[in-house]
DNA sequence: TAGTGGTCTAGACCACCGG
DNA sequence: CGGTGGTCTAGACCACTAA
């Protein structure tokens, strides 16, 4: 393990667990980086991970300080770091994934420019329905090149794919583009996500790349607006 | 001018204006060190600031590569930077403000508890509606204690408040906290925006907060879901 | 194997904040 | 004014990638 992860972790421990309180000011950089015996930017290091995180602040000339968050914002923290992979937001629950279609095609010109491939080459179409305590709250449309994805079966997806990719084939994801929007739900989504038709979806499009660059996965995930919200945090600069 | 900012502000331009094309190599960071004739260091946080942004990727054993994005994927990079202000992302258009309430009075519970203030304290109660060329596209609420932003006047409600704070009152906005929501529009929305009840709307609900830490702005901004939508670039780790 | 980016060190000086 | 975080240096070694 890293030094500035181990750290950052140590600190992220007594922040949730109440050591460091709301408000309170943190140790200096310098006293830290006595107590943990290591470099001054090994503790910056380590401390601008939380500040990305939205855990605590920086002021210069003052100090380091926990941030005044309420307690169920610290759980978006949990899930910011663990972006990819949706099954962890509802971990408390009994999440299930029906499958609706699982082919192989060709993309058409909008799939293939997503994911930069021709429409000549091959690629998985997935339709999920994603089931949280039985109810259902998002309908998924997925696609991955079968050159990048290769040996995709029915368990991998019906439990996550992002597992089969990370552990399977030991292949690094590393960041992901959205865009998100509000439509109206078609008669599909409808029957599919027991709705009627007055009832919005927050629309999620996403491409997702691994570390070497290449995309390898466009999708589109329809949720329940009644089910779904995004939480984020910025920072300035 | 900062060294780091500066190099950062380079390479931003050499990307945007093609002299590092889409997934060409940037100079190794030991090659740009000696030509910019500062640290390896100085280069890094330079690199990793264009990283965040989503601009490039790096490469353990390989290389900084420029991302392959599509070309009007570039303009939600610059939107990302400057994420405070909503009228620098429609800044090519005619953006006006209509105000339809501008009040001073006691926050409910839930107001006060996100500005974590007391009820019996004053705030701004503001109302505005956006039109971008004469069209309106977004209805916002917005709450600011009197004490933080003190003399604010109708004006500054027209052009932009977030100039009034950075500027007049020379304060510096940090971080926001923001949920993203779809919701069904309200009759008062309907007529305000122009829509029926049939198009749904894009809720953000936003807490922004100065470097000296304190909230200084709760707002809820309802988007007509035919004019909008929120890009977000997410880096793992 | 050679060369990349990733981590880490032990300093130094600067800009800013509070008393 | 002393002490904070912010920037910057000139090294060193490690983990990983590609040829």
């Amino acid at each position: 393990m890293l030094k500035y992860k181990e750290i950052a972790q140590d600190l992220r421990d007594k922040i949730v667990n109440g050591i460091y309180k709301v408000n309170e000011q943190l140790p200096f950089e310098r006293e830290m980086s006595i107590d943990y015996d290591v470099s001054r930017i090994t503790i910056r290091k380590a401390v601008d991970l939380l500040v990305a995180e939205g855990l605590i602040v920086k002021r210069r000339g003052s100090g380091t300080f926990v941030k005044d968050i309420n307690d169920d914002e610290a759980i978006e923290i949990a899930m910011k770091k663990q972006f990819l992979g949706f099954s962890t937001t509802h971990s408390d629950h009994k999440v299930k994934s029906k499958i609706i279609k699982f082919k192989i095609v060709n993309p058409d010109e909008k799939i293939a420019n997503k994911l930069k491939i021709g429409t000549d080459e091959f690629i998985y179409h997935v339709e999920r329905i994603r089931y949280s305590d039985n109810i259902p709250y998002v309908m998924e449309k997925t696609f991955m090149p079968i050159t990048l994805i290769p040996g995709l079966q029915k368990k991998n997806l019906e439990s996550s794919v992002y597992d089969y990719i990370e552990n399977v084939l030991k292949l690094k994801i590393q960041s992901s583009h959205r865009t998100i929007r509000a439509d109206v739900p078609t008669e599909k989504e409808q029957k599919y996500l027991k709705i009627d038709r007055y009832l919005p979806v927050l629309e999620v499009e996403q491409v997702a790349f691994l570390s070497n660059g290449q995309a390898f996965e466009y999708s589109i995930s329809r949720h329940r607006s009644d089910k779904a919200e995004f939480k984020m945090i910025n920072i300035k600069e």
